[in-house]
RNA sequence: GCGGAUGUGGCGGAAUUGGUAGACGCGCUGGUCUUAGGAACCAGUGCCAAUGGCGUGGGGGUUCAAGUCCCUUCAUCCGCACCA
């Protein structure tokens, strides 16, 4: 009696389609709530990865626990449906993006309602739905209200293939995340959002929240902060200086030259003296055509010039110090000049020895006849910090500094203003107008949302210009301030700005008056639980984490954080313990397992192929092995009996499974609550009967992992269904426990035999037994010692 | 270089957090049933010169007892990478 997974599968999900209500969240119920959430998807044209379900049927598991809990379940999902891979194949084919991205979410819907998730699907949304769009670009006109957005020309990260700016993020070993392109240094005047000004709260506020420890610690070494001192340094015959940033303001007597970046406003200031301009621009003008990553890739050979004509004069001791042009200081860092202390500053000390500056040491400790020194000693040739170690000297010299005005603490963050700007159709159009006499000023609130026009050609200008740049009758328009001829902006928003906010939505989705209601997000928020991958940590967690603090601030939110709880999961990858791709061969279809096996096997599989936060390899033998299981769960009806449990031993057995399934759910530890219910099935065959009570647990317990099968189980033995109406099954402590113990006796600790006693027996008797049990090992041998801990262990100390 | 993680049978992985290492699954071996089986069921399966010994990447240590704690070393993977 095999069962018959379509049939069962496609009846569940008919019924779950219809009804409406058993995913459904109700607002302000008075139930407790909880909000899981999992990535919603960019809806590809390849269809569904096998890694999305993932995720997605681990926090299923969760939202159908909680739900069978008592709680008010929000789990949605929606489409992150704006972005490069609709345009490219738009521009291909001649088909408009909005139709292809149309064609690619019904497929993606589908393929998800055929794994059994349990998404509130009338709460779908979709980024690049004009009633959702409207809301990603009121919020950037309150960032521009606020001072947050601005536009400034500056050398982006531009992709030679998409042929668009991109953030830092975006830029993976100097080349586009997205298409793999070179990327180069472009001119271009961005929209930038200023995310540096939260970058201390978005520290500091890690504190308060649950995220996995590793997810911290990313964000926390991504936002790099780090605390020393600006300098000033004063420059021979003229009234500038050079100011510097330095963490180690104790090694000022140490400095013996400077380094400026090759775009250092100092080269142009001070043109006039400097002696060898023209081999200094000719450095300028090689940096210059090198992108960040050619610049990095060099970093073993450091090349540079030095400025001559023009001298520094070292604060602390006024001793005239050069000053050299090097592209390993880098512009967009600190105040984009240093002091150089070779004596302990690998880089320093490194480009000293290449170019034979002076090396003065200032801390004891260390040869740097060999290397720098840069670990922690007593200052040295440095007047009044001599004898002070680091900490001491940099607090005296910071103090010294800021006295005599020449300097004064400064935190530092790596991070940076965050690029905005596109130039690309299919994204949100920026909602800003320029006029010559006003400027820039935002299109008024009651005009949005500012929709794409339509267009016939998506191929970006010749200078990397938006597609929409050719809509002069979109671009033109009139000032909203003063009412003169103006011109809109015609840049869109990054991907990553639908994807800010959009957990915000899911709580109230149609509302046309605001983003979402007061009293919906008084109520839905936080969200309680937020598994995503560990390649959005940097990206999509932080862009969203910092709108979230920007909404909190203007009154819009109730919470300083969106999420309550990070998770992450590991990558699946192919049965060779490569990447899934095309090239490889190695692509496994979700559709392929569904058709063949059915959606719960698929399910169960990928909860049971290992730790769900590491990686895993695909397995189509362990899939074989899933749905045996779910075959033997599904012939288990053969040996059901009236009765609720059978032995003292069955029963320890179900009350250990219902502590050890609820446990691991909330511990992401699926994979060893599917090998527990295997457990139970291989001891029900073996005893070949099950109680019906016991069945309707067991089926309780499944549900979550395997929700067709078990309502159909359910319903065919009879009970009282669905499922999703009964209560997730409790446990009784005492119960997990059985009242015989096996008793493992080692020798020195290696275990020589076993014995059966009951529970809590006293010491005397046990020993007795023990010795009945053992004696005859121990001829020839000296007993030193005897151990028991009890119910546990009796270790023998024998010579 | 910095940061994070991971090393356990032929393979994927368990291990009550210091107390019987190898649960569960795959694979393999044997059996039952069968016209047949890439089906089902039952039994076995860490390794070895097997009444014993050895075993959690290697080496050392703490302990009655170590996969688990400490020191050291190697390997692999993932982030970041001249951040002053």
């Amino acid at each position: 009696m095999s069962y018959n997974f379509k049939a069962v599968e496609k009846k569940w999900q008919d019924t779950w389609d219809k009804e409406g209500t058993f995913n459904a969240s109700y607002d302000y119920s008075n139930e407790k709530k909880w909000y899981g959430l999992v990535e919603f998807p960019y809806p590809s044209g390849q269809g569904l990865h096998v890694g999305h379900p993932r995720p997605y049927t681990a926090l299923d598991i969760v939202a159908r626990k909680k739900r069978l809990e008592g709680y008010n379940v929000l789990f949605p999902m929606g489409f992150d449906a704006f972005g490069l891979p609709a345009e490219n194949y738009a521009i291909k084919n001649h088909v408009h993006p909005k139709i292809i991205t149309k064609q690619n979410v019904d497929h993606f819907r589908e393929q998800l309602k055929s794994l059994g998730f349990s998404f509130d699907w009338s709460r779908e949304v979709n980024t690049t739905d004009p009633d959702y769009y409207k809301w990603t670009q009121w919020i950037f006109i309150q960032l521009y209200k606020k001072g947050l957005a601005y536009k400034t020309t500056m050398p982006i990260n531009f992709c030679t293939g998409c042929k668009v700016g991109l953030a830092n993020e975006e830029v993976v070993n100097g080349v586009c995340e997205r298409c793999g392109s070179e990327v180069v240094q472009k001119e271009k005047s961005q929209w930038m959002l200023r995310i540096t000004k939260y970058a201390q709260r978005l520290i500091d506020d890690l504190k308060d929240i649950d995220f996995l420890e590793k997810i911290k610690t990313q964000q926390i070494n991504w936002i790099g902060r780090s605390e020393g001192a600006e300098v000033k340094f004063k420059i021979t015959d003229s009234d500038k200086e050079l100011l510097v940033y330095t963490t180690r303001p104790d090694t000022l007597f140490g400095a013996t030259y400077m380094v400026v970046a090759p775009e250092h406003s100092i080269i142009k200031e001070l043109k006039s003296k400097i002696t060898n301009i023209e081999e200094v621009e000719e450095y300028k003008r090689k940096a210059s055509l090198k992108s960040d990553f050619e610049r990095s890739e060099l970093n073993k050979e450091k090349t540079g010039v030095e400025i001559k004509g023009i001298k520094a004069i070292n604060p602390v001791n006024g001793k005239e110090i050069p000053i050299w042009i090097s592209d390993y200081v880098l512009v967009s860092y600190g105040t984009g000049a240093i002091m150089s202390v070779p004596a302990h500053d690998t880089r320093d000390y490194e480009f000293a020895k290449k170019f034979g500056l002076d090396i003065i040491p200032v801390l004891e400790g260390g040869d740097i006849s060999k290397e720098a020194f840069t670990e922690d000693g007593t200052h040295i040739n440095s007047d009044f910090l001599n004898g002070l170690n680091k900490e001491d000297a940099i607090e005296k010299i910071t103090n010294w500094l800021e006295e005599k005005k020449i300097g004064e603490r400064k935190v530092n963050y790596k991070l940076r203003d965050w690029v905005f700007s596109r130039q690309r159709y299919w994204g949100e159009p920026i909602p800003m107008v320029y006029c010559e006499e006003c400027g820039w000023t935002p299109i008024p609130e009651e005009e949005l949302p500012l929709k794409l026009p339509e267009v016939e050609n998506f191929e970006p200008g010749e200078n990397g210009e938006s597609p929409l740049a050719k809509q002069t009758d979109w671009i033109n328009t009139t000032c909203p301030h003063c009412g003169k001829p103006a011109k809109r902006e015609t840049d869109t928003m990054p991907q990553w700005a639908g994807s800010s906010w959009y957990y915000l939505r899911y709580m109230d989705p149609h509302n046309d008056k605001a983003l979402a209601s007061k009293e919906a997000l008084e109520y839905w928020s936080p969200v309680d639980w937020y598994n995503g991958g560990m390649e959005h940590t940097t990206l999509h967690l932080l862009y969203s984490r910092f709108w979230h603090k920007f909404l909190y601030d203007i009154g819009v939110v109730p919470t300083k954080e969106p999420y309550q709880k990070r998770t992450s999961h590991g990558m699946i990858l192919g049965s060779n313990g490569e990447k899934m791709s095309k090239s490889k061969g190695n692509v496994i279809n979700p559709d392929d397992i569904v058709e063949e096996f059915g959606a719960d096997t698929f399910r169960v599989y990928e909860m049971f192929m290992g730790p769900f936060d590491q990686v895993a390899n695909w397995s189509m033998e362990s899939v074989r092995g899933c749905f045996k299981f779910l075959d033997r769960v599904w012939n288990l009806q053969q040996f059901l009996v009236d009765g609720d449990t059978y032995t003292q031993e069955t029963e320890k057995m179900m009350h250990s499974a219902i502590k050890k399934v609820s446990s691991d759910i909330e511990e992401m530890k699926y994979n060893t609550s599917v090998s527990t219910f295997m457990t139970m099935v291989n001891e029900f065959y073996k005893l070949k009967r099950i109680n019906k009570a016991e069945f309707k647990t067991f089926l309780i317990l499944l549900n979550p992992f395997a929700p067709h099968i078990t309502e159909e189980l359910f319903e065919v033995c009879g009970f009282d269904g669905p499922i999703s109406s009964n209560k997730w099954p409790e446990y009784d402590e005492a119960k997990t426990i059985s009242d015989e113990v096996t008793l493992p006796i080692q020798f020195n600790g290696k275990l020589k035999g076993t014995i059966s006693i009951i529970k809590d027996e006293s010491e005397d008797s046990v020993k007795e037994k023990v010795h009945k049990a053992i004696d005859s090992k121990l001829e020839g041998k000296t007993v030193v010692k005897e151990i028991y801990v009890k119910n546990r262990i009796y270790n023998i100390v024998v010579k």
